[in-house]
DNA sequence: TAAGATGCTGCAATCGCTTGCATGTAGAAT
DNA sequence: ATTCTACATGCAAGCGATTGCAGCATCTTA
């Protein structure tokens, strides 16, 4: 099967000019006469000629696409990003091509390679709750290759990043359950290698301090696979409850949302009683049961703001050596009176 | 900033020897002797060499990937389906690119026409709740591009389609309702231009039937675009209940979840009162409230017969002419009991 | 010994597009 | 009349890879 359009050699050739003329004028270039442009102009219209990207591509050795990786579509923080992303990019006219870790270092590390190879102009990435090593991007970004992070950022990696403010996030979260008279806050987080885990557990700890109470590593579990697996969650909350927290204090939207899950179905007559809060950028939150309060982050703003960072990296003229890390606020959605 | 990788000419220069060996060496062609290739191979894997995907799609006019349209990657079932595409997809080397339409018929066409254009090799697509002119794919068809149409599939298009088994996974949850005591059931659905609007309609239909329940077509909404607004499932909900159902059947994802936020909001105190079944991936529906019986779709799995399908037509030596509609059961979750 | 067979390699065209440079024309300035 | 400028257009190289065809050894066979 075989795929055919017009390209710039008709139009040429039915316009008895030669493949540079058309050309300039397609781009509107100054040096050809406006007279010659409308007459190209309106041939390319009406034939539906469309510029070949790939030969495009090829020539100016850029492809206009933008390679993103999150750890799944599915999570709506993650597809409120790709939106985000997604109208700034097209704005820009530049294409997204999606990619999926499953938060699996062999699984990212493949897709990024994959893209880089496919000519991405610029990579915008979460790193899955599995990756340690980066160096795999250093020697990327090394050679040339643009790259902005978001939500989960490395350390000591000099490019730009933008993060939610995770730290108040979990203040507010936290606090939020201690001023509704929780003393026993436990807190389920994601994979301790993740900068998220970090912030958010600093967050947690400074609200335990402003109140004056006493902080307790042993109410603090660590998911290493983000919540993929039912089990680890199941375990999770299996070793929580005998230390019969009053509350839980959840880092990651799938883990909110799964933890839940495994409180329902593990130990249902509790899960009424444990007040939870958590990060979740569901849309169901009200459906919800038991219901929860909610810390919720500017995804979709998220995506626009580390777009925007990408594209300038990728269209500046000289090396740039001032990075910014943008910090957006988080809002929290307080549980609904029952 | 300039992405630098070594290629095929510099391989060559460094081996002394012409572009046209390596080049043959690295696909492993007859031609070329086993210790030339041996020579080829080693440097290349030295010097990390990765073939310039682009030069090659530009050369063989093929791109190995492949462009799946849906309307919402946020959408449960579409990021399901995704999955399912993914896997079989990149175990046959090929690589997809996402793209959405937000349930617009110009997104849509947008989309498609710019995935066209670069290349791709085939495409899945589901379509938009406003699409009723499809002749840009048939044009697209026309000129070779193999296209596999699921979910959503139009009428008189001759290709591959998959689709659940509306039908039956309609009549089942209506029955459902039936078998429960219900006797007023409403139906909310999809725009009237979806396939899947018309058969899961029919399914409702003939539950009723069999029950010898009267069909009242005031008892059935339509929401043109497919809940996307939440102004239009308030309305579609406000003009039901003057008419007191006391079941009501739903039949997309977006719509279900859509439907209990609406009632919830509008009317929470008959939003207990009424029995709720729907079509829904979600993963979270026994955290809702109220609670409801889904209609889950094999997405999964549809991702991937729909991909079979379509390599197969991109791999088909000649032109195929025997379509098939494969169709996938459903599975009707029956509500928690309270 | 000559002619053919076989194995290995290189030349050069091609995919569609962009762009530096050369060319050609017309009118303005000297 | 000559030089200069401005404007309009075309030639041809090049982006990186693939591939038909030709060339050149080396070996067989009559």
């Amino acid at each position: 099967m075989r795929f055919e359009t017009s390209t710039i050699k008709d139009i040429a050739k039915a316009l008895g000019l030669s493949t540079s003329t058309v050309s300039r004028a397609l781009r509107d270039r100054y040096e050809i006469s406006e007279e010659t442009k409308k007459l190209v102009l309106a041939y390319a219209e009406k034939v539906n000629y469309r510029a070949n990207p790939i030969a495009r591509s090829l020539k100016e050795r850029r492809s206009y696409s933008i390679g993103i990786i999150v750890s799944e579509i599915a999570n709506n923080f993650f597809s409120q990003v790709i939106n985000g992303i997604e109208s700034i990019a097209y704005d820009r006219d530049y294409h997204v091509i999606i990619s999926q870790s499953h938060e699996s270092y062999k699984q990212e590390k493949l897709n990024v390679e994959h893209l880089a190879s496919r000519s991405i102009d610029g990579l915008l990435i979460a790193l899955s709750s599995e990756t340690q090593d980066i160096d795999y991007l250093r020697s990327l970004y090394a050679k040339g290759l643009p790259i902005v992070f978001f939500d989960r950022v490395p350390k000591d990696f000099e490019t730009h990043k933008v993060i939610a403010n995770n730290f108040k996030g979990s203040f507010d979260a936290t606090e939020h359950l201690i001023l509704s008279g929780k003393r026993t806050i436990a807190h389920l987080t994601n994979s301790e290698n993740l900068s998220i885990t970090k912030e958010r557990l600093e967050g947690y700890k400074a609200a335990l301090v402003k109140y004056h109470i006493e902080f307790k590593p042993e109410l603090v579990k660590y998911c290493q696979h983000g919540g993929m697996h039912s089990a680890e969650l199941e375990q999770a909350v299996k070793e929580l409850l005998p230390l019969n927290p009053d509350g839980i204090f959840i880092s990651s939207d799938r883990l909110t949302t799964g933890c839940i899950m495994a409180l329902k179905k593990t130990n249902p007559e509790v899960a009424h009683k444990i007040a939870i809060a958590g990060f979740t950028n569901s849309n169901l939150v009200e459906l919800f049961n038991p219901s929860l309060t909610s810390v919720k982050q500017p995804a979709f703003e998220m995506g626009q703001v580390a777009t925007e960072l990408l594209i300038s990296m990728i269209e500046a003229k000289r090396p740039i050596t001032e990075f910014e890390t943008k910090v957006l606020d988080t809002e929290l959605v307080k549980m609904a009176k029952r």
